[in-house]
DNA sequence: GATGAATGAGGCTTCATTCAT
DNA sequence: CATGAATGAAGCCTCATTCAT
């Protein structure tokens, strides 16, 4: 609205409190399309609309860029869901459903997912923030498909089976599917299609693929 | 056999033979350890003995010794495994865990593994690169995955499923485990245990997770 | 006097007609310490309590800055002591000796000595400035130098000596001592003692180190 | 001679012993002229007469080639004049001229003069490269004149005067001498006759300027 | 007057690539 | 074939300077 106002007025506009945040998507956007050494601060700047100098206003140096957008990405995806598994009233396959769908809407369908592929990317560049996004999002997440696991595991709904374990497991295809997103989705492979897929991943979580397991 | 020819001409003759092979070594423990941006020719010609001028008698650039790496170990791993399916004699519950577990042994521990990582890592820089991964790895080993289930589904073992749709979800607990060993196992997370992981894999797999499914 | 002025107006009007001065004397302090290139204008402004633009409405630039805090430390100092040696009744050796130690006091003990330094260092690129320093302090200051000497050989106190040469000999060792403080003394050599160094200096420069001239 | 020919025949010359020496040399020359900060590694590269990349074949960054330009020529100048004292037969008065002469000459009319005039401008930039100067020129320096003064005080030939402190004084002169060079001479004010200024120096140093000492 | 967000030229540094030896 | 010195484009970062508020 008034943006267009203030461009046409003169050289910038003042924005310091929009301007982190933006810099912050821009940076995002490329990180993921790009990788962490192949953005440029340039076009991150540019992206957002500042100069490369506005950037180092906000943001020390590319490392803390880096750091920021993840930062700013990971903290409110933390606890968003984690109260829904205590007021669960429901099966426990309803439950685990629910936590498994849900993180695909809130990790694969947001900005998020990108970080993901981020931090899968330059985990060996950036050691402690993979440690980080392992512990505060990797971990909590996996958490909540534990303690589901292990209420089915109790109430006799589900196998005996080691919840630890089968959580890692079971987390594995929709991670996967948010990473493809970001590697063979974009470079020429047909998508898959999401729904599908989660449906097929929770056909087969629950009821296996042997017809009579021996 | 050719020891003879060697030994005559020397060491060095043998190690002249073998330089393609050494600097791609070396390539590809740098750019698994650092990705491709952050991997110095500098680093791979010293890794590998030889001085950096050495390196472009056998790649034309950085971008050909990257693909070159790839290439060198994808192509080993493409039908490798194949034949198998169309032999095998025993029911499809053992022929699909024989496929998975065999791939993790072909890739997983593997250099092959750090490979994934690279494609996952570097996919929007070379989307060619992605694509040939994807198509003569990804699609090929998927199919033989396929083609197993479809004979469970045929012979009335499996469940009636799509087994296309299937196969990308019982694909994925595989490629995470190696893409694990690259970005989380390495920073601080405490390493889980591949054989552990696999049996509860297959496990749920087979059987599922709920008791008297639906 | 304008006491009650200024605090009819507050004490922001007070700092305001204050603001030059402020802002040399920060400049100062940093210019010194730092060295021209290595003072960034953020850092006097925010030494002066005010922001960075402020010292544009004060200065046209970084260069005018410098020689606005030369200027203003030199002037005053020009033209203190010179009236000492027209009147002057006492001997001719105690008229150089207080012109000497009132030197010192006046250059070395002072912010003054802060400039020598600062001339020093960065005379290859403010060539004006080196020579306006030299022809307004380090000739008027040796002027009164060798006046007091001459007033000496003429009442055949001193020995026969050019008085001119003479001057820039005894001069060296004041400018020696004031230049100490700003390079040697601030990192790691032991300081030595003004006192000390000044009465060695005057013994050595009246009475010579040999017993008995030759 | 044959440089020519090598510039003629292609884009640079393989010169990786002279190098270094050649880059030091231009680094000296313009951090002398233009202070450490205003020197740019490009002007040294030039001046040397090879690409900005060369310099950093040779040294790791500008801080490490301005230490080496420093250290190149500190070394050889220590130790050099120190066996003079040991072995001389003559009076104190002509050792101590000896060394002091010595010193200019091999000071002043020197590449070193140049390091001294940087040690004062960036010693509060550099405090260990002023320390290390400090302590292996100036310290070592001094020590001959204050063995030389004692030895003439022991003798009675000098008067009774704490030789260290009498040292201070008297290097004093001979430093301005050689500071001035880069300082006041090259900027105007008219040079001063290195010459007269000794003789003068050496007068006053040895029969004072009282005729009759009280 | 005062502010401080924004700018952008300029310097340091890296590293893929070249080529005389 | 092999070398490694040399190159130079390109990226990160700093900071003097500007100007809308």
């Amino acid at each position: 609205m008034d943006c267009s106002i203030n461009k046409i007025k003169g050289r910038w506009e003042r924005r310091k409190e929009a301007r982190p945040q933006e810099l912050l998507a821009a940076a995002l956007d490329l990180l993921v399309e790009r990788g962490y050494a192949t953005t440029r601060l340039d076009d991150v700047a540019a992206k957002a609309g500042v100069s490369k100098g506005t950037l180092y206003l906000y943001f020390a140096n590319k490392e803390e860029l880096f750091k920021a957008v993840v930062r700013e990405h990971i903290v409110p995806a933390i606890g968003r869901a984690e109260q829904t598994i205590e007021q669960y009233q429901g099966s426990s396959r309803n439950l685990l459903q629910e936590i498994l769908l849900g993180r695909w809407e809130q990790v694969g369908n947001t900005k998020l997912s990108g970080i993901m592929k981020l931090i899968v990317a330059e985990s060996g560049n950036f050691p402690e923030i993979a440690k980080f996004y392992h512990d505060e999002v990797i971990l909590r997440g996996n958490a909540l498909i534990t303690k589901a696991i292990q209420r089915g595991v109790e109430s006799g709904e589900f196998h005996q089976i080691d919840a630890v374990q089968a959580t890692q497991v079971i987390a594995a295809p929709i991670i996967m599917l948010i990473l493809r997103k970001h590697s063979f989705d974009t470079c020429g492979s047909e998508p898959i299609s999401p729904d599908t897929y989660l449906e097929t991943f929770l056909n087969l979580l629950f009821q296996g693929l042997v017809v009579r397991p021996a």
